[in-house]
RNA sequence: CGGGGCGUAGCGCAGCCUGGCUAGCGUACCUGCUUUGGGAGCAGGGGGUCGGAGGUUCGAAUCCUCUCGCCCCGACCA
């Protein structure tokens, strides 16, 4: 391809609105625009990349026997209604009528759509395990769209869908599904983690993420630094500390209410009575569909709602309104306590293994000192509740610590169980003739996330560096100067020989100076850049830099078409 | 949804507070000449209903009201 004929529009300067690396860098590199908040145009060299992306995932998924299908984007309501997510999804959920008056929604993802195909068209236990995929748009209508194409309102998505008609199956194709994944990631040449995740509205009972590690990712990913546990910090596990020290009461410690005026924080507390914040007990209320529930932790720790609403098993748990605290306990915040509370309290793990603490006494500027459990307390279940902190010792092995890192998920793995299936009367006969419900897997990867996580891992000030899986040419050819005759021949047919050879090559026959051209390919990122100049070339010798190092040389003409497979080889 | 910020040429911005010449600068773009190995120089040129509507005023990019859009922080979502 010659440059001059590509729409490629490079900027020198990033756009305003731009935060992090990855969305400067496209929009400079000429690759995405946008057309509203969280709606990205994709240009020619941004889709070159795209497909890259798409042609790694689909050989990765017929590898493990995934058919590509292409499913609407649009989608009735009755779909929706039917697996009751229709009142579920919430806002994300875009909902519109055609001019019939027929309601419909964009796609956000497709498990109805699958569901309803399968059921109607599978019927015997001989045609499972089935897995399906496709690549294509969908729309989650996010309250606060951010970082260009990393999360984006409509994005490219692939979506993998399996039935199976049992649960070792499912297991056994999720398993494949998540060494498929593992591969798409290493071939796109990004460093991530497969980290154990909470399936959240999708369903479900067992989910992993795939996290590529980066300091704008918007999660957080704990991992321990000794074994390979590693999980959405909404979802890591806790693990006591060997050896903790315990409250030094004795154990019949008193119950005693204390005059603690204007002290509401643990570090109020905690100071005022010179104890130690893990000597201190929080009570978070939040709320669920029942109404107001506690969570109990140590001062020194904090609730995961998660965990919580896991523990309980609830359909949502969000955070009490401090006006409904006050209308329904009567109790200013901060002095609220889990002794003689009139509602369900869930206690972390530990809590419980406390000799005895402070908590809020349920009126104002009070506490008590002296709390027990066992005495005081009446739990409704305890677990682990909290959010695990750096450092803190890892659940699966004996000697390792936690690190938190940050990371962008770009791929998400679950098993649905029969979520779907028995709300959609998704059901096969047996080889005895009897109706069960099939089990079901999903498997996302964000497309455009996944280019957008490349660029954050690897870019400099100069611009990207792709790797070359996912580079929209793998060599540019820059002319000194194109008008230059010999040049001109020369480049032209390097250009045509490479081609000839297979490989991506791009001709930067623009009439620019050469320093404009170089900072174009710096920037857009192309691995290999092979630099003609009239005085190398008398010497029958061309330049060829490494965009990553930087580093160039020269090497000799002719000989340079057969060299060039090999050193891209190490790209 | 709560808080904050910004809308002036493709992109980046000044001008607004304190209303007043033909709305400016950089860059990009077009023409010509020169230049040509790391974002050239000179000359000429095109491109704007100053986000939109209404109001105040002799006069509005500038003041007032409403509205739309975009961005950031948080909450939310995955």
């Amino acid at each position: 391809m010659y440059f001059s004929k590509l729409l490629i529009p490079t900027l020198k300067e990033s756009p305003a609105d731009a935060e992090v690396a990855s969305h400067k860098l496209m929009v400079r590199a000429g690759m995405i625009r946008q057309l509203a908040a969280g709606i990205y145009s994709i240009l020619p060299l941004g889709l070159r990349v795209l497909k890259k992306v798409e042609a790694i995932i689909r050989e990765e998924m017929n590898q493990v026997g995934g058919q590509e299908v292409f499913l609407p984007s649009i989608q009735p309501a009755e779909l929706w209604q039917e697996s009751k997510r229709w009142d579920f999804y919430g806002k994300e959920l875009l909902r519109f009528k055609d001019r019939h008056n027929r309601e419909f929604c964009y796609g956000p993802t497709h498990e109805e759509v699958i569901t309803d195909i399968i059921r109607k068209d599978v019927k015997s236990y001989r045609q499972l395990p089935v897995i399906l995929y496709q690549i294509q748009t969908k729309f989650r209508d996010e309250v606060r769209p951010r970082f260009g194409i990393m999360r984006g309102r409509e994005f490219m998505m692939k979506d993998a869908y399996s039935f199976h008609t049992d649960e070792a199956d499912t297991q056994k194709t999720y398993a494949e599904m998540a060494q498929a994944y593992a591969n798409v990631f290493t071939r796109c040449g990004l460093e991530f983690k497969q980290v154990q995740a909470d399936s959240g509205t999708i369903g479900g009972s067992f989910s992993h993420e795939f996290a590529v590690l980066a300091d704008s990712g918007e999660d957080e990913i704990a991992f321990c630094n000794s074994c390979n546990y590693a999980s959405n910090i909404e979802m890591a596990e806790s693990k006591p500390k060997a050896g903790y020290e315990r409250f030094p009461d004795p154990p019949q410690a008193e119950l005693k209410e204390i005059h603690t005026p204007g002290k509401k924080s643990v570090e109020e507390v905690a100071e005022f009575l010179k104890l130690p914040r893990d000597q201190i007990v929080k009570t978070i209320l939040l709320e669920n569909e029942n109404g107001l529930v506690a969570g109990l932790v140590r001062g020194d720790h904090e609730i995961n709602p998660i965990k919580m609403k896991n523990l309980i098993g609830c359909e949502w748990l969000l955070p009490a309104a401090e006006k409904t605290i006050n209308e329904k306990l009567g109790v200013p915040c901060g002095y609220i306590g889990p002794v003689n509370l009139d509602i369900p309290i869930y206690a972390d793990q530990e809590v419980t293994t406390l000799g005895s603490f402070v908590t809020g006494a349920n009126k104002a500027d009070t506490h008590f000192t002296g709390v027990q459990v066992e005495r005081d307390l009446k739990i409704n279940k305890s677990g682990d509740l909290r959010l695990i902190l750096a450092d803190d010792p890892c659940p699966r092995c004996d000697e390792g610590k936690y690190q938190v890192k940050r990371g962008i998920e770009v791929g998400h793995i679950f098993i649905l169980g029969t979520k779907y299936s028995e709300a959609m009367k998704a059901v096969y006969l047996d080889n005895n003739g009897k109706e069960s419900p099939m089990i079901m897997g999903c498997y996302g990867i964000g497309v455009g996330r996944t280019a957008a996580a490349s660029v954050e891992q690897n870019h400099d000030e100069k611009g990207i560096v792709w790797p070359r899986n996912l580079a929209p040419f793998e060599v540019i050819i820059i002319p000194v100067n194109f008008k230059n005759d010999d040049l001109k021949n020369t480049c032209e047919s390097l250009y045509t020989q490479l081609k000839k050879e297979g490989v991506e090559v791009i001709l930067d026959d623009r009439q620019d100076r050469l320093g404009g051209k170089l900072k174009d390919a710096d920037l857009i990122g192309f691995p290999l850049q092979i630099i003609v100049g009239p005085k190398n070339l008398e010497e029958g010798k061309v330049e060829i830099k490494i965009r990553k190092t930087q580093e160039s040389q020269l090497h000799p003409y002719p000989q340079i078409v057969n060299d060039i497979p090999n050193i891209l080889k190490d790209l």
